[in-house]
Order: C-alpha cells, then structure tokens, then sequence
DNA sequence: CATACAGACATAAAC
DNA sequence: TGTCTGTATG
C-alpha cells in the first residue's frame, strides 16, 4: 500500500482526521471543505493503515448516488474492489438486515417495499375503509403524520391515549394501515428503518454481533440523520464499534422531512471523549463568494460556528439584478449566460437555482427561445413512470401474492372487465375477513358471491398472475420482465395509446427489459434475483433523464443543487415570499432553515455569482410585487455590485446591520402607470401606523380610491387613499 | 369504459 | 396560471 497517495494531496486538518487515533469523531466540514474527499481517505486510512478488515467498516449516506461514488472513490484509493465493506444509504442498510433477519423482524420472506405513491393508496384505502370523511381527513396529512411518527420510533400503542379527538382518529388510522401493511406483507421507506432498529434493539445477541463485526461506523451528511437514524447508529456504535461522523449544521436543509440539526450535538454527549475537528479551508469558491456567505449564515443562532476561508483570489463582485418582472429575470440570465459562452464557457458551467420548482417554467421557455440547451433535474425518476410501476406491480404480484397494493394497482389494467362493483365485494370479504384481496377473490369466487360476467374475469386475472408465475420461473430475469409485460397485456395496451406518449411508454416498458438485463443483484444476496430487483427498483428510483449529454445549463431547486459546484451560478427570484418562502418567514426556525438554503445556494459558486430578483412577478396566475429578499441584504454591500444601476439611485436596498430601510427605489416609470394621487404600483409606502410597505392595487379615484399594502410587519391591508396618509419613501 | 370537463391545489424531496 | 384528480357523461 502506498502511503503517500492516500495523504499527499490533503491539507493539515484532512490529515488529522484522516490519521486520527481511534475514537469517537465528528467533523464538520464547511461547503466545499472536502467533506467527503476526508471520510473516503479515512476509509483506507482504516484498511491500510490501522489493519482494519473491509469486513469491519460501514459507511452510510442518504442517496444512492452518493454512496456509489463513495465507494468507487474508496476503490480507486485502494486499488482494488472494496467487497465485504458495507457502504449504503440507511434505507438500503436497513433493507439489507431486514432481508437477512426477516423472521427476526416479524416479517414475511417475500416482504415487498412500498414507496411513497404506494404508501398514500394505501392510507387513502384505510381511510375509505374507516368511512372517514375524505376531505376532512385529508390521506395525504395522514400520510406525513405515519411517516412523523415513524421517524421518531412511535408506534400506535405507545402514542398516548390523550390528546384530542383529531389526534386519537389519527392514530387509528396509522394502527389500521399499519395492519393493512403487516396483511398485505409491505413495508414502507420509513417502516425499513423503524423494523431494522427494533430488530436491533430487541435481539441483544443479533445487536451484539453487528456490534462486534463493525468495528467502525461512518457516516456522511450527519446533519440530515433524523431520530431513528441518531437512534439506529447510536445503538450500532455501542461499546465496540466505532462512530466518525460527518456534517455541516450550516446546510441543514432538511427539517421538514425529520432531519434533527441537534443529533450534532447529541452526538458530542452521547460519545464522550469525541474530538472535532473544523474543516473551514474552501477549495471551490472566490474569497468574495466566502465572505458573502460567511456574513449571510452569521445571521443564524445556535451554530456550532465555522467560517470559511480560502487562499485564493478574491475574484469577482457578487452581481445583484432588480429584475422588473420574471420574464426579465429570465431573459437576464439568458444574456449572460451567452456572454460566458461567448468568452468560451461551456453551457454545464452554468447552475441556474431557484426556491421552488414552479420558478423553473419561465426559465425554461426563455432558454428554449433562445435555444440554449439545458437540463431540469428532479424530474420524474424512471422508476417512478406510471407503466414502471404497472410492470412492477404484476412483478411483485408474481412474487408476492399478497401484495394489496400492486392487486389494486393492475386487477384491471388493461381493463379487463373487473369493475368497482366486483372490487368492492372482493374488498368487504377481505376486510371481514382480515386477509389479503388475492385470497378474497379466490373465495369470493368460488363463493359465488360475484356476478358470473365480474367472477369469470377475476378468474381470468388470477389464472393469468399463476400462469405468469409458472412460466417464468427460474428463467433469467430479464426474460421473466419480459414475458410479463407482454402476456399481461400492458405493451399492447400502451400501444394502443395514441400519440408520443403511448410510443414513450411502450420504450420505457422495453427499457426496463434491458434494466433487468444489465442488473446484478448485490454480492451475498440470497435473494431471487427477481425479488432482489424489485427491491432495487423502489430503493434505487433511477435518474431522472439518463443519457443526455449534450453540454447543458443546469437547472434545479436549491434543496437539489446540495453537495454542486458551478463556475457560474444563478440564484432567482430572491424576493421576502418566495425565498425566504412565506411559510416559513414567520418562525425563526424556518427562516434560519431557508438562510441555510441561501448558504447552500451561495456556497455552489465557484468564481461567478448572481443573484435576481422581480419586482413584479407572476405566480399562480396573479402578480405579486415582493420586496427584496431579507438575505441580500444580509450580505455585505461591498461585495454586491449591481447590475445596469439605475440612475438617480444609489443603494436600492436596505441594510441590515442599520436596520435602516429606506434607500428607496427606483421603479421603472415608463411601465409603471402613475394614478392621480402620485402613486405607483410597487410603491413602497409609509403608513404611520403599519409602518413600511408596497402599494400591490390601486383602485378607483378621488374620495372613493382604495389602495391595497403589503405591508412589511403586518401583511396585506386594503386602506382607503383619502385617509391612509401615505408617504412615499 | 374511455374521454371530457370541473375543481382543487400550488415549498422543498431522498429512500 | 397550469397541472393533476376525480367524477360525469355518452
């Protein structure tokens, strides 16, 4: 082993990490620190080095992606394949016990995972089974109540008794559709991690042999571990094993799907004797790019503090824009992303960024125009297609029986003569008599209890499930996928179809054929290969748009462009509302979430920074005229140069450190139609008793005009003009 | 049973 | 304003 390769290219602190003696770690790297680089050399660090067997050591991530290139990276470090190391995203890991204890866990051999889109059928068939009103007991909340509650280890019995009425039907429901799940032998994402540390936690030997096979425990992006992932590598790195953790409580991004900021500091107490460490040297962005990030996340509480510095240039002022509306936003991006070609860019050095994905559309029809290629991630998965899915589910139907979810799903796709009045029967006999609904047609058939034209196709249906099943076993799997999709009718319905889409579908249905072909179950797996590649299939969704490589600007959310890096990027549409989004501006612990996304989405900079916003823009079909966003102002004013200053205007912003809100600005009169009191739209305004805000209507005139304000404190307020007293400011 | 239309809904998203 | 869902209709 040459132990050069594995340190010559690390700074002092990645060194000391990366060599650190054995015990407790936790490092919080900074936006591009290295964050990653130091775990993967830590990894053979361990093998190499301290005679750690791969055998011992279990590295965990959140994405798939990540955990892929992990273990390549860990591969090329050591020069060859990492095989017995466990490297996986929790959910995978989780699966992965599951599969090896299932009896353990209480779980059928054949358990099948469901995924989110599954999941909500199912509570919303719980719900309909519980006559609750729909609209009042909306599945969808239902559905982020379970998941809630899972991801905080809460089953049904041990959520309290009390509470109020709303609560006590809520926790029936989670009760009902965790039987519905147990009936139906599925296990949904956060059911996976809630089983596997349950399993852990009630079979002390099985614990204790993990404990002592891995030595080590490392795991990656710590910040977004919610409770039960703290709970499941708290409980894996006990006395033996090992824990090294690491993070950024600044790119917290993910609170709203459970992820527990605090489990950092958990973590220094749950561990005594752990050594930070600090990796605050940037390899990626400008000393400007830093800075204005540094002031910006400054703004928050609670931190366990870090700044980022680099040794390199200070580069270019950040470039700020006060679009008139979206459409010019755009339409700016665009000019400049042709004038960084211009002087020889390439089109996938360019990030474009926004809040929320409804931003992107204006965006997109603007680069189409102008024909710039580009890319939106966070597309739909392939997995996730509709006849994806309908192809899975006669799969999983083949391979498990009782799979209630994937009956429901194809029972009649093609349709093939079963309707709601068949279902329904099928359904109360299963209901009543607690069993699967491939069990209730059976009887319910033989029963005689169906129409003859409803039992004949029923028949006809579980004949052609069985008949698959026979034919295709022990044949290779992507023979089995193929043979299903066509006997089951699915191609030829899609065939049917008319137009593009029906010719796409019919392409992705033959595309999962060569997916089967190219698939090769995990090494260790005693699972069928079909069952093995169903389980892929919804813990591996698949990227979005696989093979177009057609240099192209990208585009995406600010939650997706997490762990990016751009040479030039663009942040849009920095307006109070829509970033910081409304939702979240009036608790503090939402704002410091959205200025952590404000960080991720300055940190992706490399040498290039705008930022945007519009006065004016439309969302939802109706104009809104915004403020600036609060975090450009939080950024330092010498670091800000604006774009095509207008003139007569000095800073058309506010500051944050005075508090001083009155730099007034100019809004573009030409567009702008004045109304006879001297007001304008987008007026910012002062009231004497509401205090600062911007003129969204103005209606009617002399004694009866009204004037709509948004204002700053206090929000929207439609005032009579004649009394408002309002000043220009 | 396929299609058309009306109505609801609209923060972010991995597994 | 645009998209998706569920229901009404032929």
């Amino acid at each position: 082993m040459n132990p050069t390769h594995l340190t010559a290219d690390l700074n002092e602190t990645q060194l000391a990490v990366v060599t650190a003696p054995t015990g407790p770690i936790l490092v919080l790297a900074g936006a591009g620190s290295g964050k990653t680089r130091v775990l993967v050399h830590r990894v053979a660090w361990l093998i190499s080095h301290e005679g750690v067997s791969p055998h011992a050591v279990l590295a965990v991530t959140f994405t798939n992606k990540a955990a892929g290139e992990m273990r390549g990276r860990i591969e090329s470090l050591l020069g060859g394949p990492s095989g017995t190391l466990w490297i996986g995203t929790f959910h995978g890991l989780a699966h992965r016990l599951l599969r090896l204890h299932w009896r353990e866990a209480g779980l059928p051999q054949t358990f099948q995972i469901l995924d989110s889109d599954d999941q909500l059928r199912v509570v919303k068939k719980v719900v309909r089974a519980m006559e609750l009103d729909e609209t009042r007991w909306s599945p969808k909340e239902l559905v982020y109540f379970i998941n809630a509650q899972k991801d905080e280890g809460r089953r049904p019995k041990m959520l309290a008794d009390e509470g109020d009425q709303t609560r006590q039907v809520m926790i029936k429901v989670y009760a009902a559709y965790e039987e519905a799940c147990r009936r139906a032998g599925v296990v949904d994402f956060a059911e996976l991690l809630l089983r596997s540390f349950e399993l852990w936690r009630d079979q002390p030997d099985l614990l204790a042999h993990y404990q002592h096979r891995f030595g080590h425990v490392l795991v990656d992006e710590f910040q977004d571990t919610n409770a039960i992932q703290y709970q499941w590598v708290r409980l894996l790195a006990g006395p033996k094993s090992i824990p090294f953790v690491v993070g950024d409580d600044d790119q917290s991004i993910y609170g709203w799907r459970g992820a527990r900021v605090e489990n950092i500091h958990k973590y220094q107490r749950d561990f005594p004797g752990t050594t930070v460490f600090r990796l605050e040297q940037n390899y990626r962005s400008t000393a400007t790019i830093l800075n204005a990030a540094n002031t910006l996340i400054a703004n928050n509480s609670g931190r366990m503090g870090k700044t980022l510095w680099t040794d390199g240039a200070r580069g270019e002022p950040i470039r700020l824009y006060a679009a008139f509306n979206e459409r010019d936003e755009a339409d700016f991006v665009i000019t400049q992303i042709r004038e960084w070609i211009r002087q020889g860019g390439k089109r996938e050095e360019c990030g474009i960024l926004y809040r929320s994905n409804a931003q992107s559309r204006v965006l997109e029809e603007a680069l189409l125009v102008a024909r710039i290629p580009y890319r939106v991630y966070g597309g739909q998965r392939f997995f996730e297609r509709a006849e994806i899915k309908d192809a899975l589910a006669y799969l999983r139907l083949v391979s498990s029986r009782i799979d209630d979810a994937s009956f429901e799903r194809v029972v009649n796709l093609p349709t093939r003569g079963i309707g709601a009045k068949t279902l329904e029967t099928v359904r109360d006999y299963a209901r009543a008599q607690g069993c699967a609904l491939w069990q209730a047609s059976a009887a319910t058939i033989a029963g005689g209890t169906l129409g003859p034209k409803g039992a004949q196709s029923l028949h006809g249906f579980l004949t052609l499930i069985e008949r698959l099943a026979k034919e295709t076993s022990g044949m290779p799997l992507h023979e089995q996928v193929d043979k299903v999709i066509h006997l089951s009718g699915l191609i030829d319905h899609y065939r049917k179809e008319k137009g593009e889409r029906g010719e796409a579908r019919v392409e992705n249905l033959e595309e999962l054929v060569s997916a089967a072909n190219g698939y090769s179950p995990e090494e260790g797996s005693d699972l069928a290969p079909l069952e093995s590649f169903l389980a892929h299939a919804v813990l591996e969704s698949g990227e979005g748009q696989a093979n177009e490589w057609e240099d192209s600007v990208q585009m995406m959310t600010l939650h997706s462009a997490k762990g990016l890096e751009f040479p030039l990027v663009f942040l849009c549409g920095l307006e109070d509302g829509l970033f910081p989004h409304q939702r979240s501006v009036n608790d503090i612990g939402g704002l410091e979430e959205e200025r952590r996304l404000a960080y991720v989405g300055v940190t992706r900079a490399m040498r290039r920074l705008y930022i945007s916003y519009a006065e004016q823009r439309r969302l939802h079909g109706i104009d809104q005229f915004g403020m600036p966003s609060r975090f450009i102002a939080e950024i330092p004013a010498e670091l800000i140069e604006e774009v095509r200053p207008r003139v007569q205007v000095s800073r058309p912003l506010y500051s944050s450190r005075s508090g001083d809100t009155s730099g007034s600005r100019d809004t573009r009169k030409i567009e702008e139609p004045s109304h006879s009191s001297g007001l304008r739209l987008g007026q910012r305004v002062r009231h004497k008793k509401f205090g600062d805000g911007v003129i969204l209507r103005l209606d009617g005139q002399g004694q009866g005009a009204q004037v709509e304000v948004n204002f700053e404190r206090l929000g929207r307020k439609v005032l009579m003009l004649a009394y408002a007293n309002l000043e220009p400011i």
